[in-house]
RNA sequence: GCCCGGGUAGCUCAGUUGGUAGAGCAGCGGAUUGAAAAUCCGCGUGUCGGUGGUUCGAAUCCGCCCCCGGGCA
């Protein structure tokens, strides 16, 4: 998976700081910690979001985006910086990322990225399959199918693929069949090589946050709820009003079909609640199982709920005291 | 007190003419290469309310008891 590089040719490589964990588990607010640390020795940091829903413009209460009050005059970048109605893929967003980390070290400062997006990590930092942009017009069509049929069809046109995915894997399925469709060439060719990543060439300072299963789903439900009472109601009546394509990740994210059920009369407020702490709780399950097994193993897991930040960051502050 | 309907997996419920029980959800584990807050895969022993009985055999039939709804008094 990702390269290891030696330790010599790691020194001189500009920090960055990296922090993933489980929705709810309290990792911005860590990533804010560590950025004060660090401007209390004299180095700037700034925090970058890695999560695939904060990305987006129109999701601020749902995303549970950091408040101006959170942010602690922390600058934070790349925080709903998209329009709704544009898909964010992992590749977008690490070609944005590459672009601001850059700037971050230009001016000396110390990136500190921070998300649950376990695929948009890895692609900036071990870099993804070059595969070309997809005619617009295939892509719509390997959507539109069926997953039995798309299925079928990937069997015929794409084999070696088809024999690996599941039957039922309808997201996979659609992908894998476009690419093949628009470059004529199998996913699994071009995910033999792997183009853009970083990692190589920075000095990771990784926080993998795996507190309590308990305490998270607690704080999930406790969020959810808290999101309903301050304004994620009139963020989805908004989002609505756009009348984008159903199937854009803004209106998958999780609490938008619960609410706009409410919102047309059709779950009631109780409803609409149970069911969209449930949906958080469900992917934080999610998260904790891509981090566990998907994140690696030289990046340093933190399983207890009380974070300490110079303690988790004890070697970035050190050497960022002595420069 | 009487009548009716229920009491089966953590929850909601299925269980055909009696052959010792199964779905969805939850939960747990896993996958994860351009929609990843997406998508998908795997895991079901539970006093079938209790207790007596009928039967080779009872969640299923019968008696009694307990509990929860609703109705009548």
């Amino acid at each position: 998976m990702s390269t290891f590089e030696s330790l010599e040719q790691r020194r001189d490589a500009p920090p960055l700081a990296l922090i993933a964990g489980p929705t709810a588990s309290g990792k911005s607010d860590l990533a804010v910690r560590l950025a004060v640390a660090l401007r209390n020795r004299g180095r700037a940091a700034v925090v970058i979001n890695a999560d695939s829903a904060q990305v987006y413009a129109d999701l601020a209460v749902l995303s549970a985006r950091p408040t101006p009050g959170e942010m602690q005059g922390i600058e934070h970048r790349l925080f709903g910086t998209w329009d709704g109605a544009f898909a964010c893929s992992a590749a977008d967003w690490a070609v944005q990322a590459r672009k601001v980390i850059a700037e971050v070290q230009a001016l000396g400062a110390v990136p500190v990225l921070v998300g649950g997006t376990g695929l948009y990590l890895r692609t900036l930092l071990d870099g993804i399959a070059p595969v070309p942009a997809i005619t617009p017009e295939i892509r719509e069509a390997a959507r539109a199918l069926p997953t039995a049929e798309a299925y079928a069809a990937l069997q015929q046109e794409d084999p070696a693929r088809a024999a690996v995915l599941a039957p039922g894997d309808s997201t996979r399925i659609a992908r894998a069949l476009e690419v093949i469709r628009s470059t004529g060439r199998s996913l699994a060719e071009w995910q033999s090589e792997l183009a853009g990543g970083i990692g190589h060439a920075v000095a990771l300072h990784t926080a993998v946050l795996l507190p309590p299963r308990e305490w998270v789903y607690d704080r999930c439900n406790q969020r959810f709820a808290q999101m309903l009472t301050r304004g994620a109601l009139a963020e989805v009546e908004a989002l609505l009003a756009r009348e984008l394509a159903p199937d854009l990740p803004v209106m998958r994210a999780i609490g938008v079909p619960e609410i706009a059920a409410l919102l047309a009369g059709q779950a009631t407020h109780a409803a609409a609640e149970a069911r969209g702490a449930q949906a958080t709780r469900n992917y934080a399950k999610r998260q904790f199982t891509w981090l566990r097994n998907q994140s690696p193993n030289e990046w340093q897991r933190i399983e207890t709920k009380d974070y300490d930040a110079a303690c988790i960051f004890d070697t970035l502050l050190r050497q960022t005291g002595l420069t």
